[in-house]
DNA sequence: CGCGCCACACTAACCGGTCGGTATGTGCCA
DNA sequence: TGGCACATACCGACCGGTTAGTGTGGCGCG
């Protein structure tokens, strides 16, 4: 019964997509060839041209994927009812918190994103930006009500704070001291901290 | 007159070195092919196999040699003459002016570190725990002092600052509004006003 | 209700091209 | 004349992508 899932009863795109995070952020994006992939998901290479257009278009994919989810959350935090103060909070904490989570598509995002083709790269330029000028906006709307010091522009404050996301990857270990929302927490202080007036 | 220099007068190894440099920062490590470099530097595959015993190893001697400078630098301004806060405060700025004078080698260092083999890896790892020690004894010098908040671990904040340091390949163009100085005084202040008890 | 058939979901085999690395040759200076 | 500093030529492995084929589930038709 060769129809859409296997034993396991997981639809073949979606194992083939999770076997390439898994094996994308391990090795890396070129160092991953089409047939680990599919040898990964238990198909064969047709099967992953069937569904994706080329090697470059599963990569997008999980961007496209991770991107969504962070929009939607930034959103939801930054639409709350609540001062400005604890929706940034919370909107900050969140993102460490579900990057953490998912350690290899944020892994695979700052490593491997170079590796798209031009207008794919573009296209999640593009979104990326959408995000960081919702999460500038909640800043500003901050500087403006006088809550948080206007002495760093705010797109250097969002950078900064990203920085910081960015490199979780680099060093968080699970089985460190340290659990998720702990990080998560002590991350947002510090940026509320240093937005202080 | 094949020895060692060509017309333009510098040594074979530093021409290697450097068109290896900028080519692993404009295409990445595993696009460039050894041919490019070779090219690049105008000398053939058996020059640079005279000098580097694999590809591997051009990429290493790339994060040797930022490791080097990084560290007498941040050694310097660590051991100075002044309050911890000034001293913090220089060595963060400094850390961010010289990151931006070498983007070619921060992008590398930070996009291209996991394809080093690994007893490579461990290497730089290793040298490159030196230098967080370094900035985190700066600053739990200040906590004791009580010039810095104890809110946060001092790991932590170490982790924070290079976050920001490491994403400045990601979104710093020398052509923008700010200049080297202003995005490290800005940076560095960010770092000290979130240390403020 | 049953049956034929076709679109779909893949498989197997293969291709041109490229890659890191090496073995060997050659000219020049001490 | 020996040896250092390269140049030349080449190898085997592997890669992303293509193409022609195959088995089967479901659906239109009688």
């Amino acid at each position: 019964m060769p129809r859409t899932t296997d034993s396991a009863g997981t639809p073949v795109p979606q194992r083939l997509l999770a076997a390439a995070t898994r094996l994308f952020a391990e090795q890396g994006y070129d160092r991953t060839s089409v047939q680990e992939i599919v040898e990964a998901a238990g198909v064969t290479k047709g099967a992953l041209y069937h569904y994706f257009g080329s090697k470059d278009d599963l990569l997008h994919e999980v961007y496209a994927r991770v991107l969504r989810v962070q929009q939607e959350r930034l959103d939801h935090f930054a639409g709350m009812d609540a001062p400005v103060e604890k929706r940034l909070r919370e909107a900050a904490a969140d993102v460490v918190v579900t990057t953490i989570e998912n350690l290899d598509d944020a892994m695979i995002f700052f490593r491997s994103m170079h590796h798209l083709s031009p207008e794919k790269n573009k296209q999640v330029r593009s979104e990326r930006r959408r995000y960081h000028e919702r999460f500038r906006a909640l800043i500003e709307e901050g500087q403006e009500q006088g809550v948080f010091s206007r002495a760093t522009p705010a797109d250097l404050v969002v950078d900064y704070h990203f920085g910081s996301v960015h490199h979780l990857s680099t060093w968080y270990r699970p089985d460190g001291p340290l659990t998720p929302q702990e990080v998560a927490d002590h991350l947002a202080d510090l940026l509320l901290r240093a937005l202080r007036p």
